[in-house]
RNA sequence: GGUCCCAUCGUCUAGUGGUUUAGGACAUCGGCCUCUCACGCCGAAAACAGGGGUUCAACUCCCCUUGGGACUACCA
């Protein structure tokens, strides 16, 4: 047995909108790695951006971990609260020299930028302020003072090295002029004083981890080791959005799907373990390694899910499953006071639907006291066409036309409707 | 445009130089089961982006091309 440092993985979300499928997945890999190795899962929630965070993104993001089942253990911490901590860690760098003051306007930069693309050059800051000792004032903000020379490399466990000349890299604001440090800022002074050990997070951040880098070398302080898990992508390639259908994971609760489901779907994106598809927490927390994790980019494909959602409707524990598909019924409005019957239902239908939904789909055919009124008109019309009822009697082959259902569903849903109309068989 | 990253069936992936006629899963298409649908079972079709190397031997290593993605904010 070799030493082991204590690992410390943290998700840290911005509070702009709900949890995105892409980002449970990053937290559901960060989450797995940390219970795999026995180490700690901190939530941070990144708010900074004070225009765009609220309150209620950050409960729908809470709420949607609860319900994948992914537990922290510390937090969730908001950076909002963390403004001194940030402020002594920009003291300090001011101090060393390590970074300046300065007053360009965002509009001179902005054309400067213009500018330097128009003529096909990169536009980064030119270092107007770098060496003017500026001190505090109005509309000033802090700047990164990074090497120009040299080269900034680290090692991502996924990725492998990376590699970028410093030069590339430009003198990034850490302090804006509202007085609020900025991301590149915060995220390296957080995990370095909550001790992450491991950054797992999306690989839309590469590019900007070489700057972190040098961040925590200027604040004398050791990087951690880095993780970047790809993306997942829409049908068409292109970054998950909406219009790739539902991104955001509690909109998968709302379609009837089962928390285990989606879990056992996004682990299997850009991670697998031989030939396996089904796993459950347990085992995952038990097989989940970051070594596993593939480099290349994953295509969301929804009717894999739907697959896995129905094989753990087929699989589940009938009094759970009950207790979930209750509230769906519900809201199709028939009564669900009668659990042992909602179970019996849930044990007889549960073969041919893949979501609750589904299951709430059935209950023209299942529950009691049926409502004429309540029942479609394309239904009625069927059942009460008198030509329907001999046919029914003999339940020959007029049934096939009503071929979606199971038959057995049919004999009953007629036998109910027909009892309330008082027409006898 | 610049920088960084990626590249096996339509999709998720196994594969880490020879054991491969490239395996599994979703979807698709056949068949069986069956009073229907579903479930289940059996089977089919389907991939190493292209070009150069390295090597006795490349899906596996290197380079180039092509394609895709990310970043390039006083957003994270």
């Amino acid at each position: 047995m070799k030493d082991k440092i204590l690992v410390r993985t943290r998700f840290a979300p911005s509070p702009t909108g709900y949890l995105h499928i892409g980002g449970a997945r990053t937290a559901l890999f960060s989450w797995l790695y940390a219970r795999h190795t026995h180490g700690k899962f901190v939530l941070r929630i990144e708010d900074t951006d004070t225009k765009r965070s609220t309150k209620e993104a950050t409960k729908q993001i809470l709420d949607a971990m609860k319900w994948l089942g992914l537990t922290w253990d510390e937090g969730p911490f908001y950076q909002t609260e963390r403004m001194e901590i940030y402020r002594s860690y920009i003291e300090k760098l001011l101090d060393e020299g390590k970074a300046y003051w300065c007053e360009c306007t965002p509009d001179i930069l902005g054309g400067k930028r213009k500018k330097a693309i128009k003529e096909g050059r990169k536009p980064k800051y030119d270092g107007t302020c770098r060496d003017k000792g500026l001190g505090p004032g109005p509309g000033r903000v802090v700047r990164f003072a990074t090497p120009k020379t040299g080269v900034t490399a680290f090692d991502d466990i996924i990725k492998g090295r990376i590699t970028i000349d410093n030069d590339e890299l430009d003198d990034l604001i850490i302090l804006r002029s509202d007085g609020i440090p900025t991301y590149n800022l915060t995220v390296v002074v957080d995990d370095y004083t909550m001790g992450i050990t491991h950054i797992i997070r999306g690989d839309d951040h590469v590019n900007n981890t070489p700057r972190q880098v040098l961040i925590y070398e200027a604040l004398g302080a050791a990087p951690p080791v880095f993780a970047h898990v790809p993306m997942i992508l829409g049908s068409d390639k292109a970054r998950l959005s909406k219009r790739h259908g539902a991104t955001s994971v509690m909109a998968y609760k709302d379609m009837g799907y089962l928390p285990e489901a989606v879990v056992n779907y996004l682990v299997r994106l850009s991670w697998s373990h031989g030939d396996q598809e089904i796993f459950s927490a347990t085992e995952l927390i038990d097989l989940f390694d970051l070594k596993d994790v593939g480099k290349s980019a994953a295509v969301f494909n929804p009717e894999k899910l739907l697959w896995l959602n129905h094989h753990y409707i087929k699989q589940g524990d009938i009094v759970r499953l009950s207790r979930l598909a209750i509230p769906f019924i519900k809201a199709q409005g028939y009564d669900t006071s009668d659990i042992a019957y909602i179970q019996k239902v849930v044990t007889d239908i549960r073969e041919r639907t893949k979501t609750l939904t589904d299951m709430a789909d059935f209950g023209d055919f299942y529950f009691k006291d049926i409502d004429i009124g309540a029942i479609s008109k394309d239904t009625k019309d069927k059942f009460l066409n008198p030509d329907m009822i001999p046919a029914f009697k003999s339940l020959t082959d007029e049934l096939d036309a009503i071929n979606t259902l199971d038959r057995r569903l049919c004999e009953d849903a007629f036998r109910r409707v027909l009892e309330s109309c008082n027409i006898k068989l």
